[in-house]
DNA sequence: ATTTATGCAAACATTTTGCAATAAA
DNA sequence: TTTATTGCAAAATGTTTGCATAAAT
């Protein structure tokens, strides 16, 4: 496990704490599988992918985690065309999708103050957060 | 219905003619519907909206229809975490959702190539198109 | 000791499919 | 007339809930 995936697991693991949430044997195994891959995996790449490790869980608990941690935004929960996926990161941060493999990349993009004051004069809604969501192909250079 | 509906509910029977989407009773029921109200609207909304207005259809058929003409680019779809929404517009554009009231308004914000450029660099994705998701609440002035 | 989490079984909601009847072109 | 669409019934998915057991603090 790199630095990058240790600390991420620890401020996850910190996040429960201030939110009471136990660390469960079974939430743990969420946490770790979550901030090792960079993927993001739906409830059943989880489900699967644990129990294939020898790190038995139920559909049930799977579900009532990645309920209970992504609201109180310990992961991110992204909704797409073929159903709800978690990921590692809760910082905001959008989304590149390669239209070929389907994966998903986070990537950090600031948008110009100008971009969300037009927004805002164009609906009267005061904007508290955004999340792009981009999607391409690999370049074959 | 307004001249902007008109003109959409034009362009729309127009796609399907050159999709080979035949226009059944059923499909021009809930393209009427979807360039009428300006809203985004799940399968059931649409199901339950033209059975009440007395424009009866089946449940299969309104998914099957939803299906065919947002894979022709018909009507947009998009995934919330509600549940997969279907709205009237097909070309680039963005969405402003109103935490409170969860309305989702259209909004046309353009990326600077920079913007773009940054995140290709930054992945080796070429990107093709994207899509801004704003969040945030009505301003009470 | 107290409270939260687990996970089976069952309910639920949404979406998909087989297929015979129907309607659009 | 030919081909696409309809919609019932049934199945497949994905997600949630009741509840007794087990585990974390």
């Amino acid at each position: 496990m790199s630095t990058l995936e240790a600390a991420l697991l620890e401020a996850a693991l910190q996040k429960c704490q201030e939110a009471n949430l136990r660390v469960s044997r079974q939430r743990r195994y969420i946490l770790e599988l979550l901030c090792q891959t960079g993927e993001h995996l739906s409830a059943r790449d989880i489900y699967d992918r644990l129990n294939q490790q020898g790190k038995p869980i139920g559909h049930t608990s799977v579900y009532q985690n990645l309920e209970a941690l992504s609201s109180h935004q310990v992961v991110e929960c992204i909704d797409r065309a073929d159903g709800r996926l978690y990921g590692r990161r809760t910082d905001p941060h959008s989304h590149v999708t390669c239209l070929d493999s389907q994966r998903i990349m986070d990537v950090d993009v600031v948008l110009p103050p100008e971009v969300i004051a037009a927004v805002e004069a164009q609906t009267g809604i005061r904007i508290d957060g955004y999340r792009i969501e981009f999607f391409g192909r690999e370049q074959q250079s």
